[in-house]
RNA sequence: CGGGGAGUAGCGCAGUCUGGUAGCGCGCCUGCUUUGGGAGCAGGAUGUCGCAGGUUCGAAUCCUGUCUCCCCGACCA
């Protein structure tokens, strides 16, 4: 079978990756390092991702608001485990002007910034001083924000959506006057972000609280949906954080509680960013490009006139306009159709190709043949072969198509996710009991998937000899899954009595 | 940030060792013929050879610096 793609997942799935993105025009490099350029088609699916998610953020109780791109660096300096863990990765301004000097433009010495800022690598530290002085009575809480922006970490090692230095995201961020609700709050968003990546961009996940070591900094406990590539890969999703009084201790975020005297909030932060658009790349990609599930497709049906240069044109075009409004006018999860007309001045098995490559979920093909018949040719992105290896293109009548067309979208929603759903739980190993069959699980194959397995929780020193053992099998703790069976076993790191289960594999 | 590879037409590459008029394939444009599974023939256009210095009568080619990308590490969400 010839394939859409140059490169299949089998050959080279980095190399495969890097083509579903360029050859289905998701996103290009920008020449500036690790940065890179949304195209209409990537950035389409990111507005889809964002509209739903938005949405839901906002169901849940939460307002949009916007805070500035640059934050002074003495913000960082008031939590010493949260500039740890960024320190290595900021952008700072130092100037606000250049001059001509040799023929150059450099910064103006005169024009130096007396306090650096710091290009956000996320909004913690300025929001909590905004928090701080929106703060000071019990009444004032909760405090429930998110906001869409972009934020900027740089990184060593960039790749398309998966890590770029700079990124879109939404941070969500939250103050209670109670640990109880602020914990809450946590799961709540996490339960919110497991259900968007299911429900809408049929990536299945795994919710879990991860280990000591891959907090975030800062906060007092980090919980991720990792969804699992084809490769076998995990990819942390979305994350959902317990700050406690970290950062109302260190922006002085007070109120006075009912009893009247001094308390600190208690905060959550939590955010989802294009990396997910990434995700969905490696979990229903094919050998022929994207497949995009209709929920987060821009265009979810397109339509292709097959012309010959003919005086027939004029029909066929105005015979797929009307399908198009048709289609228009119907409704799929309570929202309108999505279609669209390639009225492109280009072949049409081009267009076909393209639109394949880019993933959309239905395409539509309406020549000479189906106009006298009062037919479509529909192909649906999820199943593009038939048994034989040729293009799996059903011929239906026009009213059969609009009447189903709803349903073969639904359908195909639901096809995506159930492939990676079975994907996902059958990559589980969960008979792993000893480290020496720990590593001949991830030595066994070339695409492991995960173990999960029995562990006593280790902490400090005793989670970092683990968290060692584990780095020279290039394996990392995932999460501790939400919904696993209590832990009835020995740790598998120490011995002793196990008190939950962890996931463990090859990330991202 | 360390090790390796690479930047030449929109894309993929040759040319660099051994300095001497900028090349090939695909794509693109025009015309004709085609037309339901990525068409054929003919003609044509497109380059400050990543950028900045240097050596030289002369630099894609040699030297220095620098930027960007890819792979492997380290780091990280």
């Amino acid at each position: 079978m010839k394939h859409a793609l140059s490169v299949t997942r089998e050959q080279d799935f980095s190399a495969w990756y890097q083509a579903v993105i360029s050859e289905g025009d998701l996103a290009e490099e920008s020449g500036v390092r690790g940065c890179m350029v949304i195209r209409p088609w990537g950035y389409g699916i990111w507005e889809r991702i964002q509209k739903l998610l938005d949405e839901r953020i906002k169901a849940t109780g939460h307002e949009n608001c916007y805070f500035p791109l640059f934050i002074p660096l003495s913000y960082f300096e008031k939590e010493a485990e949260h500039v740890d863990g960024f320190a290595k990765e900021m952008a700072v301004v130092t100037h606000h002007r250049l001059i001509h000097n040799d023929g150059k433009l450099v910064p103006d010495p005169e024009a130096k910034l007396e306090e650096p800022l710091v290009v956000r690598p996320t909004s913690e530290t300025v929001i909590g001083a905004a928090f701080s002085r929106w703060v000071q009575s019990w009444r004032d809480l909760p405090i429930l924000i998110n906001q869409w922006a972009n934020v900027v970490r740089w990184e060593m090692r960039t790749r398309m959506f998966l890590r770029t230095s700079e990124f879109l995201w939404q941070e969500g961020h939250t103050a209670h006057a109670t640990v109880e609700e602020a914990r809450d709050e946590t799961m709540k968003m996490l339960e919110v972000y497991r259900s968007f990546a299911e429900e809408c961009v049929a990536l299945p996940v795994i919710a879990g609280e991860k280990p000591e070591n891959e907090r975030f900094p800062g906060a007092v406990a980090t919980y991720s949906i990792e969804a699992m590539m084809q490769d076998g890969k995990a990819l942390q999703a979305g994350t959902s954080h317990f700050l406690g009084t970290t950062f109302s201790a260190a922006q002085n975020i007070r109120f006075q509680n009912a009893e009247g005297s001094q308390e600190l909030a208690q905060t959550t932060s939590w955010g989802m960013s294009t990396r997910m658009i990434g995700g969905l790349i490696m979990v229903h990609g094919d050998d022929d490009g994207l497949r995009v599930p209709p929920r987060v497709a821009p265009y979810q049906i397109v339509v292709v006139p097959m012309l010959r240069d003919t005086e027939e044109d004029a029909a066929i075009l105005d015979y797929c306009a009307g399908i198009v409004a048709d289609l228009n006018r119907l409704d799929i999860f309570r929202e309108p159709v999505r279609a669209l007309l390639d009225r492109r001045q280009a072949k049409a098995a081009n267009k076909r190709w393209g639109w394949v490559k880019k993933g959309a979920p239905i395409i539509i093909e309406v020549g000479g043949r189906d106009l006298a018949a009062g037919n479509v040719s529909v192909i649906r992105r999820d199943r593009l072969y038939r048994e034989d290896g040729k293009l799996d293109s059903a011929g239906l009548a026009r009213a059969d198509f609009l009447s189903g067309a709803a349903a073969m979208l639904e359908d195909i929603q639901n096809s995506l996710f159930d492939q990676a759903h079975a994907r996902l739980h059958t990559n589980i190993n969960r008979d792993v009991v000893t480290l020496d069959a720990l590593q001949a699980h991830f030595k066994a194959s070339a695409k492991p998937g995960w173990a999960e397995v029995q562990w006593a929780k280790p902490s400090g020193a005793a989670l970092d000899k683990v968290v060692a053992w584990l780095k020279g099998e290039k394996l990392t703790l995932r999460n501790v899954p939400m919904d696993a069976v209590p832990a009835d076993g020995s740790c598998i790191f120490t011995g002793a009595s196990a008190v939950e289960r962890v996931l463990v594999g090859r990330s991202y």
